[in-house]
DNA sequence: GTAGGGTGTGAAACGCGTTCCAGGTCAACT
DNA sequence: AGTTGACCTGGAACGCGTTTCACACCCTAC
């Protein structure tokens, strides 16, 4: 394979040169362009990007640490990002960590060593201060509301959406209220809890853990949720479902098993993807994909910067 | 940033030495080994990884090109390149291309750029001759039932399947059958419409153009496959739908509309995701992620292999 | 006429880890 | 005593593109 080297020999001129047309710069006579031109074409030469990226110091590679590529809301943040990464010359390594903090520690390896320029956390496991430790590295965004100063974040305010979400359900006259989540950890869960805990406080309705329910991230997990409410004594007459896919397998569920929606049960989605408005889902809108455009420009800019993202109440046919 | 160099003058030892160190490898006196660590920590010292790629003449990058991210398939796909990428310590680049073609031959440059070791093209779009000019700088591994000597394929026998599923449906009563599909062209899309061809022919059926549905890809496209049945004269009375989402997304559409299944349509999808379980879909099994696991060691040995997986009718209640 | 600016070019340093090769030490074996 | 081999170490080449600096030429402007 030939180098640089070879075509400025080929050529008969200094690798600076060689250099110059490869990159388009300006200074380079008619001549001299046309003879490396021509040894490119001889040699079939092909730039080694590797050194290049020694050489530049950067890899146009941006990482992106989701914990399930596999799920809607994640897979259409890519998506958000990929269109910009495109745009901006800038490839995506994936890092799908199923919420296992090695896996986010390699992913911020990555940083540090210089494989990934930049890094986008979607949703974090590992303590913010690991994470700025390794802000030095290149910047680093995260997809939750965070006031940390070493990253960038683009986030949607969980507490006030849940919180309305609620209200509506308790103004259509709810009173036992519970909620579908993914993962009960994590910043956005406890806000989303902490709205919960203060609703139910601030309308005396009485804290029930059972009521909120884990481990729901996809269509099929409806099933275990319609399971779950059957098996209680006083099962919930709504819930807030984080994710439409889970709405969409509740919903289905229930008719299988002729519950009425949203007679017996009432059901709130959140992101409004396509499937919630084919089923007449209600949902929380969540600009998922704009929120992933987002992200990486944060990441691309590199200055600090905090947006939040606005959500909205489609009211539809489910509660 | 302390490189290799510092570390070797800070610990009184060679470049090589600490090279060793670094790499674990045998033939360093517990001295220096010590004394190199001590460096390391001191100057809180990291690799430079492009130096390391550079040097060696790898990445360990592997590229995945897929149409859409955000589709089931795809994204099962990619979570079963994943594991295993995992295991073998790779990381994924993803590479997004909406069928565009360009955005495949950015996938080839980086192969031939050194930026990635190897690439698996899950769908592809370019013409086999350009795939076959990028195969010699590095394994690339193709998701389809493709002969060709330069790459390696995992596939499954599309053609089997669908008249499989084809003949099944006909057993059942059905002679107006018709399918859906994501694109049309392709390798695995033409192999199933010469599947289709070929029945049609057989059983007399006649070849209807307006039973080949093209662009269902995801659930919601359930609705328009739908639409398009009813604005029929003649509607077909099964359908093979290739792509689980679609077909609940169809099956969903149709209670809504109280068109009942399988009695006025018989749906049969393909993959076997947990939705067609829930949903009680007869499906054609695809071991999606095994499928991806298996692309991943043939683009990480890179001998040149063929394998076929197997498919199996999951019969259930829509037929 | 000379200073200054634009244009064009090459040498050399820089980014940095890996690996081959040569050479040295010391214990074990013939 | 001499050879063999395991163990240890360092020098230097290698992978390769980018970029800075110095320099040279030519033309315009004062």
């Amino acid at each position: 394979m030939a180098n640089i080297r070879d075509l400025a020999r080929m050529a008969g001129v200094s690798v600076s040169t060689v250099s110059r047309v490869l990159n388009n710069h300006p200074y380079v006579s008619e001549e001299k362009r046309t003879a490396v031109l021509q040894a490119i074409e001889k040699s079939s030469y092909h730039k080694n990007i590797n050194a290049v990226n020694l050489s530049r110091g950067k890899t146009m590679l941006m990482g992106v640490v989701v914990p399930y590529s596999d799920h809607p809301y994640f897979s259409l943040m890519i998506k958000g990002i990929a269109k910009l990464a495109l745009d901006h010359n800038y490839k995506l390594v994936l890092i799908q960590t199923d919420y296992r903090e090695d896996r986010e520690l390699e992913a911020l390896e990555m940083l540090r060593e210089k494989q990934i320029d930049s890094l986008i956390i979607c949703s974090r496991t590992c303590s913010m201060d690991i994470v700025r430790e390794y802000a030095g590295y290149g910047h680093i965004v995260l997809c939750e509301n965070n006031n940390d100063e070493a990253v960038s974040v683009t986030y949607v305010n969980h507490y006030r959406a849940f919180y309305r979400a609620l209200t509506y359900l308790y103004q259509n006259g709810h009173v036992k209220i519970g909620y579908c989540i993914g993962r009960k950890t994590g910043v956005n869960s406890l806000q989303r809890q902490a709205a919960y805990r203060d609703f139910v406080s601030k309308y005396n309705l009485g804290f029930n853990e059972d009521y909120i329910i884990g481990d729901c991230l996809y269509f099929e997990d409806g099933e275990k949720v319609v399971n779950k409410l059957r098996e209680m004594a006083s099962p919930p007459t709504a819930l807030l479902v984080t994710s439409d896919q889970v709405a969409a397998g509740i919903v289905t569920c229930c008719q299988k098993l002729d519950i009425a929606i949203p007679g017996e049960l009432a059901i709130i989605g959140f992101d409004n993807q396509p499937i919630a408005k084919m089923m007449d889902i209600t949902t929380v809108k969540i600009p998922i994909e704009e929120m992933g455009s987002n992200l990486f420009l944060q990441a691309f800019n590199g200055d600090k910067s905090r947006k939040e993202m606005q959500v909205r109440l489609i009211e539809r046919g489910t509660v």
